[in-house]
DNA sequence: CGCTTTCGGCCCTTAATACGGAATGATGGT
DNA sequence: ACCATCATTCCGTATTAAGGGCCGAAAGCG
């Protein structure tokens, strides 16, 4: 999915095709907070309303409800709108269950300083890896993985570090629906991605090394809650060209020690018997 | 409930209270949203419909859009919704601006740990000081400052230290108008509020000692950045009957001790020759 | 310094859309 | 196995949002 290049001037009518799923209102308006990126904070009204296909009237109505609400507020100078703060108070709830996410935003810190790479922190949506957290890479060329980008590719690092805790028979299912993307699947490519999955597992880190992007490699390692289970992972991923066959490794072991200091820090327990010590 | 009148609608000007003006299903929509609390991150469709004074089948056919846009999510146990991590992609970009929120937090933690009592980190937003974060205390009975929580109550310890940033005439027209709450004020009042923004100024930091709340007191200090403008306040807030006026005198000091840290954190700078020491 | 272009907001009409009642299907308790 | 509670769907009605056009304001340009 991720987001599609958009044509400047396409057509500007076509209401009701496109999705058109059993929606609403709803969709418009959360269009439009969409608009809102790390990049662009700061959008107009036309602006926006190019964007996501809307009449300008329409955006300006919508944002004028977003602000009273204080979802929206309006740069006092340039008078374009930004996200409000209101969008705390909303999300608020959710971010104080996913104490995952604070603390894992130090480790996460050390390990691109560490690594130069972009990192991040996944968790398990029942069908897809989505990014909650997530540090970029100073380098100038760089793969980046956008907080909320959700990911349903069977060799992304993440994937398969979720996918390797759960029961054989889910993981096909799920392959079989195509909730999680695996282009080409037969059956002996779902024998050896079993296997793959099982080989996460013994190793304690993921690699997807240019597999599901051609250029573009990704090393996961799991974190576990006290039980014992997977409840997140901390990913690391860079473009290939920067990643040899040895960094590889490097970075792999990384990402490990980072997921199991989450884990420690979370309370929680990682399983078996590896590595019985306490790390430190 | 009116009927195409041909009467020209009402002059939408006034400015005045009488809200209930520009508004949609977005506000129902979000209403919806904000029942969700960090107390009960699950709730079922009748609950919030009663909530929000809603019929089932639109909160149903709502909360249905939401989940198409991963808003919210369901409890596979329960069945019952849940905010959804796709909040976390919208309010993403805000996130990323709110630096500040993740330097504060360990201060925070801190903080809370050291005095017992719950600590936050407001932000002004024009004439309302929000909470962004927030570590409760341990204590069964505290006074606790819900993320996203806004005051403007002139008498709260964080308005008193963003008002104290403020030009004299800004805040009395804050205070006529009404966005800064001060019951029965007079020109006398306003008067001695202005001498009260000064001692705050003077004193590095604000109290509010059961004037805004009977049973509750507050201290907050300001945290500066790199302009040396306030952009943020810590507070700490508690029940007044655990608060002594010598307990108000420490807790101060380590809340103005806290705000520090995070200013020199952010690479900000508090104002006059206060221990200035910033790495260049 | 004044003209042109762009942008944002409002009004108005149409028609699409969300609302709400009730029936249906799903769930769990006694 | 029955009943109670809850969520979802269907459908008619009319309320509601959409979108075109217009105006006022501000920015860009000659």
């Amino acid at each position: 999915m991720m987001v599609d290049t958009m044509t400047p001037a396409e057509s500007p009518e076509t209401t009701g095709s496109g999705d058109a799923k059993g929606t609403s209102v709803i969709v418009n308006a959360i269009a439009v907070l969409r608009t809102f990126t790390a990049d662009e904070p700061q959008l107009g009204v036309t602006e926006i309303a190019n964007r996501v296909g809307l009449h300008k009237s329409t955006v300006s109505r919508i944002l004028a409800t977003f602000e009273q609400e204080h979802l929206v507020e309006r740069d006092p100078e340039s008078r374009r709108f930004r996200l409000g703060l209101g969008l705390i108070a909303v999300a608020g709830p959710l971010l104080a269950e996913l104490e995952e996410r604070r603390v894992a935003y130090p480790v996460l810190r050390e390990l691109t300083e560490q690594t130069g790479e972009t990192s991040a922190l996944m968790v398990w949506n029942g069908a897809e890896s989505m990014c909650v957290e997530q540090i970029a890479s100073h380098h100038q060329i760089k793969h980046t993985t956008p907080l909320g980008a959700r990911y349903t590719d069977a060799m992304s690092a993440s994937v398969q570090v979720f996918l390797s805790a759960e029961p054989v028979e889910r993981v096909r299912a799920l392959l079989r629906s195509g909730e999680i993307s695996y282009p080409g699947l037969d059956d002996a490519g779902l024998d050896g991605y079993q296997i793959k999955l099982k080989d996460v597992t013994a190793r304690g880190w993921a690699i997807n090394y240019g597999e599901s992007s051609l250029d573009e490699v990704g090393v996961a390692a799991p974190v576990y809650d006290h039980r014992g289970d997977i409840v997140a992972a901390v990913l690391i991923s860079a473009p290939r060209f920067r990643v040899s066959r040895e960094r590889l490794q490097s970075l792999g072991e990384a990402c490990t020690a980072a997921a199991r200091k989450v884990t420690t820090r979370l309370g929680g327990r990682p399983p078996g018997g590896t590595g019985g010590t306490v790390p430190g």
